[in-house]
DNA sequence: GCCGTTTTCGGCCCGACTGTTTTCAGTCG
């Protein structure tokens, strides 16, 4: 007899099955039989181990002769085999979609089948793209319900995507400075950082009076609980669900609090040592020579007094940023005003919601010299992809675009499915009809590390190939990268001058930043690429731009900040 | 899955609502 296994245990497992046979094809009385049995033996007085041992379980009303065999299976032995197959032939994330209001065991099962969504961000993913509503069952409100219900349950989930917190972030900060005693304010933590994933907000703030900041932050609309609250600091988790701190100090410590709170930890424990080193005490509220306080005025001079040149916030990750300002070899990250052109748009001919027209006007008022259309591969039948007559047209009205325009160019590209064993999408003749080719893996994420670089290789060694798409195919919270070897494939591309994405969907961002620098110490090129499916998606280059600069990328990595004449080149020469 | 008996297998709560579909399926409470 097991000693480990309660009733507490029981009850628990006996609900799992219940729930994971709410999504199998089985009629949905057995699994409310499962929950029934929980709720009985949850309701009796007996020992669920005296029960096994006399063989009395069929005592409880709802116990028969197979939940009788399984129960006892489970109090003897500690494990139940039915319970593990049933686990095991279910995807883990449907069981989390059951949370999502106005969505079922029916409609989840359809999904798989049809779309083999598996979770919850495949399945947002899968929505922006416009990929329900031409679904048997399915439709344009049924994706819009999905949608909304995906958005509410994410407010309760501990991790959020950058893009999905920035917002109330920048809305919160905004608050803060609106109360009358603050005297400067800022964003700190992992959104200073800009990195792709956050777990709360942190904000830093100024103030003489911070009892009145304090109270003022809690009685904020946004605000539903306080987790703590004191003069320095106050925690509250915000009704959309998130954490958010603010820290209070003196406004003479702002620049040491500033730098201190936006970390990384690993950056901050460097530096120290490093001030240490030096003969210098540092901590949040200030440098200390003995004890006398270094003055500084920003977090400039701070690097300054450490006799380092500044450090952007996105690059404080304790990945060489020190050493680089130490030698005065800070890279002049790319920004904003760098990017010249968009490659990687997908337009109402493939899965996007947008005209060719509405793009190119959208890119013109954000400045761009350049846009590249890429839609979908024939093979990506779920998402419209172009078979070689749709290309022509689509050629064709690209043409006349270009006869129009002076100043601004629209060159033709296509994301071409990899296929399973590394060719591309298409022949080499409609191949070579494209200024550009995007290979992209979309299909088949479960093969072997070695399988798959094999494939990667091919596609990358083929002539055609121009960027190698979301070299990892993961989805940020959702779905893990397929099994490769990132630096091999990095330095492939090297060899053979392919460019690499950096995928500017929030979702993805990948090229992740941790590679981003290894990419550019062998010369390969990147492309921020938005990957935008509607004129919204074109800014979330923006959020590329962010990742790009976490991985030490300048204008002359990145291919998109050439100019239009320089991309022409650029394009001719390969 | 269980139950109860019609003792061998059909019923297990079911109506409102939504969105899709064209007479109904899926979800919710």
């Amino acid at each position: 007899m097991s000693e480990t296994i309660t009733k507490k245990d029981v009850i628990w497992i006996l609900e799992d099955i219940g729930k994971l046979l709410e999504l199998t094809e089985e009629t949905p009385f057995k699994s409310r039989a499962y929950y029934n049995a929980a709720r009985n033996i949850a309701a009796t007085e007996e020992d669920i181990e005296t029960l096994v041992r006399e063989g009395n379980l069929s005592s409880i009303k709802g116990i028969g002769d197979a939940l009788n065999q399984k129960i006892t299976e489970f109090v003897t032995t500690g494990t139940l085999k039915y319970y593990e197959e049933l686990k095991s032939s279910i995807p883990p994330g449907h069981i989390e979609m059951l949370k999502i209001q106005g969505l079922g065991p029916k409609k989840i099962r359809a999904l798989y089948g049809k779309l083999k969504i598996k979770t919850i961000g495949e399945l947002e993913y899968a929505c922006i793209e416009n990929r329900l509503v031409e679904l048997t069952g399915f439709g344009k409100k049924t994706q819009d319900k999905i949608l909304a219900g995906i958005e509410r349950l994410k407010r309760y989930k501990k991790r959020h995507l950058f893009a999905d917190i920035i917002g109330e972030a920048e809305n919160l900060l905004d608050s803060v400075r609106k109360q009358k005693d603050v005297i400067l304010a800022s964003l700190a933590g992992s959104i200073r950082r800009r990195n792709e994933v956050i777990k709360d907000i942190d904000i830093l703030a100024s103030s003489e009076t911070p009892l009145k900041l304090a109270d003022f932050f809690v009685s904020l609309p946004e605000v539903q609980d306080v987790t703590a609250k004191g003069e320095t600091k106050v925690s509250v988790v915000l009704k959309s669900g998130i954490n958010a701190d603010l820290r209070i100090v003196a406004e003479k410590e702002f620049p040491y609090a500033l730098h201190h709170f936006t970390g990384s930890k690993e950056h901050n424990i460097t530096m120290r040592k490093r001030a240490k080193e030096m003969g210098i005490k540092m901590n949040e509220y200030g440098l200390y020579k003995g004890d006398d306080i270094i003055p500084c005025e920003s977090e400039s001079e701070i690097f300054s007094a450490l006799g380092l040149s500044f450090i952007p916030p996105e690059l404080r990750e304790n990945m060489g940023e020190i050493e680089a300002a130490e030698r005065g070899e800070m890279p002049k990250l790319v920004e904003r005003k760098d990017i010249r052109g968009l490659l990687h748009i997908h337009t109402n001919a493939s899965d996007g919601s947008d005209s060719l027209e509405a793009i190119v006007k959208a890119a013109k008022t954000m400045g761009m010299e350049y846009i590249g259309i890429a839609e979908h591969s024939q093979s990506a039948y779920y998402a419209g992809g172009l078979s070689v007559n749709e290309i022509k047209k689509q050629h064709a009205a690209i043409d006349e675009i270009n006869k129009r325009e002076n100043k601004f160019h629209l060159f033709k590209g296509i994301e071409a499915d990899i296929l399973l064993d590394g060719r591309l999408d298409y022949d080499d003749d409609v191949l070579s009809s494209f200024d550009f080719v995007i290979a992209a893996v979309h299909s088949h994420f479960g093969m072997s590390e070695d399988e798959m670089n094999t494939r990667l290789i091919k596609a990358l060694d083929n002539r055609f190939t121009t960027i190698l798409a979301h070299p990892t195919g993961r989805l940020l919270l959702a779905r893990d990268p397929y099994s490769l070897d990132l630096e091999k494939i990095i330095d492939f591309a090297a060899k053979k001058r392919k460019i690499i994405e950096l995928n500017a969907n929030p979702h993805r961002l990948d090229l992740d930043w941790r590679y981003c620098k290894y990419a550019k110490s062998q010369g390969v090129k990147i492309a921020i690429n938005p990957d935008a499916h509607n004129i919204l998606g074109l800014y979330h280059i923006d959020f590329g731009i962010n990742i790009a600069r976490k991985g030490w990328l300048e204008p002359s990595d990145c291919i998109n900040c050439l100019s239009l004449e320089e991309m022409k080149y650029f394009l001719s020469t390969l």
